[in-house]
DNA sequence: CTAATATTCAACCTTTTGGTTAAATAATGG
DNA sequence: CCATTATTTAACCAAAAGGTTGAATATTAG
């Protein structure tokens, strides 16, 4: 399977999306969880969930009348591939790398 | 300096922009030759341009009648920050890259 | 000075995006 | 069976995106 570069990069260009994939870093979660720490409608959530799907950058699988997402990294591969092109990865800057993820609190001080 | 995530994954997210970048990588372009292999207006192709350089991805420099687009890739690499937290990059499929440079032409078989 | 070249701006159009609220659907618990 | 819970759908709205054409603005060449 190939993935779409437009709707994943389009997947990404939205804050809140990709809060909710940092989020779907640490654990699945269920729509109604996703939906939370946001202060949008739940709809709202439903649409995002829908279009990161869509990207392929979630799973989304039905169980009882929970819809559990979990991340599904294999998309943000061929986006990451794409970026690769430009020839600076070799050089990752990993102290800004860090600093990343001490602000997203996926790292403790 | 820091770069807008939302804005240069926008960028990203068209095809059109995406090529444009591609060319960039060979050498810098004056707007008309950008324009040249597309099939849209100039207008068009200007207002990309625009949506590039507020993303950071490249930046337009004037000399005469002319404007130099050159890429600008420090702003990718914030982008590719980001992905890095997804923890897939440490496992690169380098495969796949040298396929996508085929593909868009940057080697040759 | 004037014509040509390079690029942008303005006005417009259609489609998409991100949000809303209210109603619909589906599954579960008691 | 019925009320509750989980999620989506539908209808709507405002703003943004991506395109158009035609006019405007620089700058250069002759």
């Amino acid at each position: 399977m190939v993935y779409n570069l437009d709707k994943i990069f389009a997947a990404l260009a939205d804050s809140t999306r990709r809060e909710i994939l940092i989020m779907l870093l640490e654990d699945d979660m269920a729509v109604t969880d996703v939906a939370e720490p946001f202060n949008i409608s739940l709809a709202a959530i439903s649409k995002h969930l829908q279009i990161l799907s869509k990207s392929g950058l979630i799973i989304q699988e039905k169980r009882g009348r929970v819809k559990w997402c979990k991340l599904h990294v294999n998309a943000m591969r061929d986006a990451s591939i794409w970026m690769e092109s430009f020839g600076q990865l070799e050089h990752i800057n990993f102290d800004a790398f860090e600093n990343f993820l001490h602000k997203e609190k996926i790292l403790e001080k």
